[in-house]
DNA sequence: CTGTTAGCGCGTTCAA
DNA sequence: TTGAACGCGCTAACAG
């Protein structure tokens, strides 16, 4: 382990010279270019740590998300990772399974880091993050609200996102159009179920029916079983919004496995479907605007380690427009 | 920022007892009581750099992908994180976009923040990995070679994947199967094909036709634009083996667009499709054993970690068993 | 079992 | 402009 004192003896300067060097101060340019040919030759990496400690921050941004295998929070983190590295800032990821244990270590463990913030995706719409905040670490909540604390959120329309993709399945022909949502309480699936509600009603003039919203896991199986006792009610839809793509591939697997006729039923998925093979005649797709998400969090992030001290602010991303999937090909 | 002097003082007891107490070592039940007591109630959250430059290492494993949204690589991520935690570590994730410079950039960050080990799926197969060994802190390379340097290295069987795929489509029926692989010096790309040829020799009794091979990029659209071409061949293929998913999926585009009948032309996929729709009827799915390979690194790591000496070991990671996609429905 | 002491490597005063 | 000295918070010796 090379330390600056060693590069200091072999440039025959004092380690506070090479820290000045490495620290952007002012240093006669004859010692600079001795400390930085010494470095070179010793192969001297400054120790992150001992830096850290003596400066009682980093250059680190920790982003916390519930699943590092799923589409949308890998397109957030990368939109992250993008404004953090133009600003000089890495990024420490962690997941959370969506355990709320889970979380709270991990932001433990981040503050124990001295992070510069954090951004995360709420396991639970109680999470408490005073721990950061009275140290004086900043927070940004990403998808989903932090109710409880005061800070800045980043999270998609999804009332609106639900409302778009419903107009689209309308002016595919498609009137009594079901949806299913996530499970209850999750903020994500609650507002989509809203959205869907609320276009229901302005385009029925009544609310519409209990029984044609069902609430099941962000899952494909989750999607098919909803998919199939949707379509033995007495009056089935024409149409289904499924809140997210595995809830979107579980309704169309379940739809084509029973040979339903796809070009007589809609679909919409709230979320894209990366890898699809083709396009069904009636699928809509309204993407997530998950990269952006995660760019809107990092410069709220970076304000906010910059010093910044306006109130916290609660940042709605709309829509990407509805499309279909040709438009992508 | 409390420290364990403050909790040391709340509860009565030095600095050190308070250290202990968070780290295991024996300390008398009611001083440890009273430490965790005042830890809880002075928020006190121990500090991990200091922790780590005094211990000189730290309980953290970088690992070091191209592309966070390759789902490849999050499932290897996975892998490794299952295993990490499992034995107290935590994970750093570092994206080197392909980029060599970016790597060599982010391995020096990981060395400078003193971490236990390092995991990396190369960009070149030309990295050199000496700043970190010869710091002690071992490397392993998952996914791909890292010829320059006497490491362990975790990869996938892609000679018998490809082979495997091959013999799948042999059974369906086909027998003038293209291959569509990556980029050219890029090792698994290179392993598929060579697969491909292997196999072709044995069921053909002589060396496949040039013209059969097309190297494009990872991507749909050179799946696609491959497949074009392959089939404006004067002797055209009738099944194609894809060497990863996206070009898979362009080149399933592609039949579909030009109206090919699916029920008379194969498909073999080196990598699973995950959203998929529908199971077109001559598609062949061998899934990576992505998980795996992050498994087996990280246990390849933590023997290292933990002093292994053993010559460094190559692991080929067999094909997880050709299936079509009904079998995970 | 416990307290005291001494650094880990670095950035930053304060003098010179 | 530069160097000496200090301490960030913690753990590992060493006594007791």
């Amino acid at each position: 382990m090379t330390t600056i004192y060693d590069v200091a003896e072999r440039a025959g300067v004092s380690a506070a010279t090479v820290s000045r060097v490495f620290n952007g101060t002012r240093v006669s340019p004859a010692k600079a270019q001795a400390v930085r040919e010494a470095a070179l030759e010793l192969g001297f990496v400054p120790n992150g740590n001992a830096r850290r400690l003596r400066m009682g921050s980093s250059q680190i941004i920790a982003v916390l998300i519930p699943d590092i295998e799923n589409p949308f929070f890998t397109a957030l983190t990368r939109g992250v990772t993008d404004i953090a590295r133009a600003a000089g800032y890495s990024v420490m990821l962690g997941n959370t399974d969506e355990s709320a244990e889970l979380e709270a270590e991990l932001v433990a463990a981040a503050v124990g880091d001295s992070v510069a913030g954090i951004i995360v995706a709420p396991t639970t719409d109680s999470t408490d993050y005073t721990l950061p905040l009275t140290r004086g670490v900043p927070v940004v909540a990403v998808d989903r609200d932090a109710p409880l604390v005061n800070i800045d959120v980043v999270i998609a329309d999804n009332v609106d996102g639900a409302r778009q993709a419903m107009k689209r399945l309308k002016a595919l022909g498609f009137t009594r159009i079901a949806c299913i949502s996530g499970p209850a309480h999750v903020m994500t699936a609650d507002r989509r179920a809203e959205g869907w509600a609320l276009e229901w009603e302005e385009q029925h003039g009544s609310p519409p029916p209990d029984e044609l919203c069902l609430r099941v896991p962000y899952s494909i199986e989750g999607g098919r079983v909803a998919a199939q006792s949707l379509l033995c009610l007495p009056e089935p839809p024409d149409a289904i919004l499924a809140a997210n793509n595995r809830i979107a591939v579980g309704t169309i697997r379940h739809l084509m496995s029973i040979g339903r006729d796809l070009t007589e039923f809609g679909v919409a998925s709230l979320a894209e479907l990366p890898l699809i093979l083709f396009e069904p005649p009636n699928l809509v797709v309204l993407p997530q605007p998950a990269r952006r998400l995660g760019t809107l969090a990092a410069q709220l992030l970076l304000e906010r380690i910059n010093g910044s001290t306006e109130p916290p602010r609660t940042v709605i991303v709309p829509s990407e427009g509805s499309e279909t999937l040709a438009s992508s090909w």
